[in-house]
DNA sequence: TTTATAATTTAGACAAGGCTAAAAATTTAT
DNA sequence: ATAAATTTTTAGCCTTGTCTAAATTATAAA
């Protein structure tokens, strides 16, 4: 049994360690809910003696593979309802949220599962998030280079191919890390160089750096 | 802003004060609560403190009609989303209790409307019951005389056509009042007789008494 | 019309979640 | 390496909704 409140905690503990499940801070905890850090310290503590996070005081939290699952399986729900409200009863993508927080937490497998097939498995919500499937999967956009990017999109850089230092020296000094934003402006197909916008500053990139950047579209 | 928990009470009297809007006791409101008389005397309090009904200790409660609103519109949502189960979802009416007990506690407007579009505007839930509209006002199934209803129906007295003191009293000496319950057991179609159940008593009704009887069948 | 029984309310306690203020541990800066 | 600043935890209190036990009021029976 896991109430209400406990999912919530769960769920932003989850967002706050996304990629690689690093551990969580009571005072990132208590922000992102809105809430003090002590009631933050006593929800931990909970969580904790439910499994559903590892905790060491002082320390933070990281998701035990349970509280993983739990809260993937709250933001399913949420991501299903998202879809459910706009393509079936008209709700614009921006006042899908507040209600999709209160459905979020009904409880009952069928009912997911059947809303899940009554709107045809969708694997994005109405803001292209994921939905994780019912085994808490989530469908990771997957990566791809930059030269493959076209033109007018946009994605996030998320690893390189070639590691060498000398790489990673000129990825420095344009200011490209994990987690950067880059819009593909235009291509030159005489090249295969791209112009690209990062941190609001226009670039050429050549191909030999194209080939070797991995990305994510958004 | 009324909690999940006074909803939960309000229906329950809502359901309790069914027809007349008669009062009803703390006891009958704590059984159905499946709680104790303390708890739903607690209750009751904060329920009177906000107007949705009128209290007098030991004499137990009548809805106001601020509570009789709030009442119907959590019987509508839980309604709808049966419809919605049963109709959407594959959902079998005796499967759908639990899932709509959750449901009809969201809260927005827009969601109970354009679910109610989506429907189509049923009247009904899949077990029959009236889905109250969104002024809170329940299509009343409507009254008809003893003498149509069919054999093996249920039905509860909710009036008379002759208003004679001779009828009313032979309806008195057989402890038929507004209310009672009336099972129809058979039909003889020679004399056009009834017997039927009343209070567990088995009895049998003349052409002239179920012809000057008003129902509604259940 | 008293008395016994049943219904209802009150008093005091508890768990869940949350808050404030103060203490303790960890980081950062000198 | 300490001192100062920040983060985290603890202690104690509050509210909601619930419970048990005891007191009070209503109702039924003799």
């Amino acid at each position: 049994m896991v109430t209400l409140s406990e999912e919530n905690y769960l769920k932003a503990i989850f967002h706050l360690s996304k990629q690689d499940n690093q551990a969580v801070s009571t005072n990132a905890i208590a922000r992102k809910m809105e809430t003090k850090a002590s009631s933050a310290t006593d929800m931990i503590k909970k969580l904790s003696e439910k499994d559903f996070v590892a905790y060491q005081k002082y320390r933070g939290v990281k998701l035990t593979n349970n509280g993983r699952l739990a809260a993937a399986s709250v933001i399913r729900k949420h991501r299903l309802w998202e879809v459910f409200l706009v393509d079936k009863l008209h709700f614009s993508w921006d006042e899908v949220h507040d209600v999709a927080e209160q459905l979020e937490h009904i409880k009952s497998e069928k009912l997911t599962q059947e809303l899940d097939s009554f709107l045809d498995y969708p694997t994005k919500d109405p803001h292209g998030d994921p939905i994780p499937d019912s085994k808490g999967k989530i469908p990771s956009t997957k990566k791809l280079l930059l030269a493959k990017v076209n033109q007018s999109q946009s994605c996030i850089c998320v690893g390189v191919k070639d590691s060498s230092s000398e790489f990673l020296q000129y990825l420095d000094k344009y200011n490209i890390a994990l987690g950067t934003n880059i819009d593909v402006l235009s291509k030159e197909s005489y090249d295969e160089s791209m112009t690209v916008k990062i941190n609001n500053i226009k670039r050429l990139i050549s191909k030999e750096v194209a080939q070797n950047l991995f990305v994510k579209t958004i």
